[in-house]
DNA sequence: ATATTATGACTGACCAGTCAGTCATATTGA
DNA sequence: TCAATATGACTGACTGGTCAGTCATAATAT
C-alpha cells in the first residue's frame, strides 16, 4: 500500500516544509530502512523489533503506528524495495529493437538495479522467506517475475517471427536467460568468501553463448526413456 | 503426545541382537528425519525442538543426548543429507568420455539425486540459512560446490584440449552449467503454485543450447565502458 | 544390581505486541 | 497577536506467551 500524501486539507498549503505528515513519513522510511538491515542480516524470525526500533532511532511502539505487525513490516519492506523497478521491467518489450539489444537491456537492468544495489539482498530475502510468506511470494511473482517472463517471451517470440533466432525452445524457458543472475545473487551471500564470482562478466559470457546458440537451427531432441 | 510404544515386550528380543547402539542410532536417524521436515517447513529460527521431538516420537531431552544444541542438529542434518552424494560428484571427471557425456552425467546426477529427491529442500535450506551459519556454508562449499566446480573445470579443460569445444569462457564460469538447476530449486519452493516449471526439460534445453554454443569459435568480446 | 538411556516438567531468557501517559505542534477564539 | 485548548505522534514499561536447554526421576538393558 502507498498511503503517502494523506488528506491534504482543502487549502493545502504548499509552502509548509515540515508538517507532521512529513515527519511521520520520514520515520516510516527510517523504520523500513532499519528493517531492511536487520531482516537482511538475521532473517525474519530472528529479527527483533527492538533492534529495528533502536536502529531507526524510534521507540518500539512507533513501529506499530506505521505497521500492523512484524509481518506487514516485512511485506512493506519488499514492496517498497521492488516497487520502483516494476515499471522498467515491462518497458523493454515495446522497444522494437533487435533481440540482442532488447535482452541486453533487460539483463543490464538486472545487473545494474539488482546485482549492483542492495536490492540483491531483498531478492535473497524473498528467496529465503518467500516460501513462508505467500503474500510476499505472490507480490514478487505478480509484479516482477511473471511480468519479466512475459516481457521476455514477447521479445523472444518476435525474434522468432522475424527469423532472428531459429531455436524456439527459449520461448518456453525464458528462465534460462536470468538463471545465472539468480545464481550470482545466491553466490554472493554464501560463497564469496571462498571464491569470488564476477557476476557481470558471467552474465556477459552467458548471454553471448546463448545468443550464438539461438541463431543455430534447433536439433532434433533425443528421445529419452 | 503420540504413541510411545517403547516397551519391547520380552518376547521380541530373541530374534536379533538389538544392541543399544542400534536402537540409539535409529533414534538419531528419526530425530534427523523429523528435523528435516520441520526445518524445511519453518526455517531454522522458527522451528521448535518440541515439535521435532514429537515428530520423531521421542522426548525433547533425547535430542540433547545426540546433539549438543539446535545448531549442531541443523549442521548434522545438512551433513547427513549431502554426505552420500559427495563421492559421486568427483567421479564423472575420471571417466574419459566426450564432453556431452560427462556433463550430461553430472547434470543427470543433479536432476536425479537433488531435484528429484527431498535433497532439493536441503539445498533450499542451505541457501536460506547458510549466510547465518558459516559452518554450513563452508561444509557445503568444501564438499559439494567447490568439488563440483573443480570436476567440471577438469572435464571442460580436457574438452578444450581435445578440440571438442572452441570457446573456453565456460572454463572460467562452470557455474553457467548448473545455474538453471539452482533456479529450478528456488522456483519449486516459491512459484510452482503460480506457474509450473519442468526442471528436467529446462535442463535438457539448457545443455543442448550450451553445447551447441561451445562448439562454435569464441567471438571477440565487445569492450564495455 | 547398576550402568545406560530416556523422559518431560521446569526454568529463565527472550520478545511481539499493548497502552496509559507525554509533549510538540496545530487550531481556535478573542 | 497570542493564550487556551485540542490533537495525535511518540514513548517505553509492561504483559502474556514461547521455547531452548536442564536435570531429577524413571525405564531398560546387561
Amino acid at each position: 500500500m502507498l498511503p503517502r500524501a494523506h488528506k491534504r486539507t482543502a487549502a493545502s498549503r504548499e509552502s509548509r516544509p515540515n508538517p507532521r505528515a512529513e515527519r511521520s513519513a520520514a520515520r516510516r522510511d527510517a523504520i523500513i530502512e532499519a528493517a531492511f538491515e536487520e531482516f537482511s542480516a538475521r532473517g525474519f524470525a530472528a529479527t527483533r523489533l527492538d533492534d529495528v526500533a533502536q536502529r531507526a532511532g524510534v521507540a518500539k511502539g512507533t513501529i506499530y503506528l506505521h505497521f500492523q505487525d512484524k509481518e506487514e513490516l516485512f511485506q512493506e519492506l519488499v514492496r517498497s524495495a521492488l516497487g520502483p523497478i516494476i515499471a522498467q521491467v515491462e518497458l523493454a518489450q515495446f522497444a522494437d529493437a533487435p533481440l540482442r539489444v532488447s535482452i541486453n537491456q533487460l539483463a543490464g537492468l538486472f545487473v545494474r538495479e539488482v546485482l549492483g544495489t542492495r536490492r540483491k539482498d531483498i531478492i535473497r530475502l524473498v528467496i529465503s522467506e518467500g516460501p513462508r510468506f505467500p503474500k510476499v511470494a505472490e507480490f514478487y511473482y505478480s509484479n516482477i517475475v511473471g511480468r519479466a517472463l512475459a516481457a521476455m517471451r514477447h521479445i523472444l517470440q518476435r525474434a522468432v517471427d522475424r527469423g532472428e533466432i531459429k531455436n524456439r525452445i527459449i520461448v518456453r524457458f525464458p528462465q534460462l536467460i536470468v538463471a545465472p543472475g539468480i545464481l550470482a545473487v545466491i553466490w554472493s551471500g554464501l560463497f564469496d568468501r571462498f571464491e569470488e564470482l564476477d557476476a557481470e562478466a558471467m552474465m556477459q559470457a552467458h548471454l553471448s553463448l546463448l545468443f550464438d546458440a539461438l541463431e543455430l537451427p534447433a536439433k532434433k531432441t533425443k528421445a529419452r526413456a
